[in-house]
DNA sequence: ATATCATATCTCACTACTGAGATACACACG
DNA sequence: CGTGTGTATCTCAGTAGTGAGATATGATAT
């Protein structure tokens, strides 16, 4: 019967215990994040906006005109998902293309009146609202996992460079 | 001048302390899990695999057969989108289905004798990359974080239920 | 039994991207 | 100058999903 075959789950404890605890932490935080995203996404999704579109915006609002570039970084799309998030958001109104004097090869974007507006009418909702999907961590808790998560963010890209 | 519109960039910091703090955890969340998973997505297109489907494969390595349902719950993807991973895997030669005796409704996914020796092969190689991309992170420090993700990600879900 | 409601998978039209190559410009060097 | 090399955006074909509804089965109450 070939329909049969049902091996044995491996398990992880065959694995040295550094590995153990680090996939672990991988997956934990694949949660993690899975969890809050779903909270982000919601909010976008009620101005018809997608996750990365909401993105954009806010770093405009934040920062004012960006270079494409900037956004690409920024926002962690490729370079033909950045094109397609500002033209979508040039056609809904919100954000408009200016060329950069010093390099004519790049582009600003900025947001309109319209797509200021938009922010600071959403923008202080997601702020309670990602406030209240993090209440499960205390300030000190919350303080200390920015702190790891951020030297861990910085390690992981870095190790990136290291080995392509 | 229609063009010159420049508005003075928003600041987070008129926002409630408690609302800036939650934010800039968010931020930095969304940086280290973006920087980890382009490794774990890097070790699966080597194998020519969407990071989903990989997660399939390792579920079912660690866990022997599972439900469809099981699987869309673990690996975070709808329900359609388990149907067209479960649907690739089959092709690939990697996976199949069964039915499932006490509920007619459900299926299986298993290892075919195939898949367990793609994870058996890849699998330890994966782990030892994890391994390196959380480096930047010691041992204790692997653990808070965990734990702080745990919290995090059990609280952040429990919070969708409560506002829809 | 049968009606009702819940749950599991599947179908399918649609969308949000990705990534490789094209194009346009910048810059350094002979 | 020109020429070569690097960088920024854009194009476009392709992929990996989403999500609403369809279908089939299960569970419960009358």
């Amino acid at each position: 019967m070939t329909k049969s075959y049902s091996p044995a789950p491996a398990s992880t404890a065959e694995l040295p215990e550094k590995e153990q605890v680090a996939l672990k932490l991988w997956v934990t935080l694949a949660r993690a994040y899975a969890a809050v995203e779903e909270h982000a996404r919601d909010d976008a999704r009620a101005e018809g906006l997608s996750l990365a579109e909401f993105g954009v915006l806010e770093l405009l609002h934040h920062r004012g005109q960006t270079l494409l570039g900037d956004i690409q970084k920024r926002v962690l799309v490729s370079s033909g998902g950045t094109t397609f998030l500002v033209d979508k958001l040039v056609e809904k109104g919100f954000v408009e293309r200016r060329e950069c004097e010093e390099d004519r090869r790049s582009r600003y974007a900025t947001l309109t009146r319209e797509g200021e507006r938009l922010m600071r009418r959403i923008f202080p909702r997601h702020a309670r609202r990602i406030e209240r999907a993090l209440r499960g961590l205390g300030g000190t808790e919350q303080r200390d996992a920015t702190r790891l998560m951020r030297k861990l963010g910085l390690a992981a890209a870095a190790s990136s460079m290291a080995d392509g």
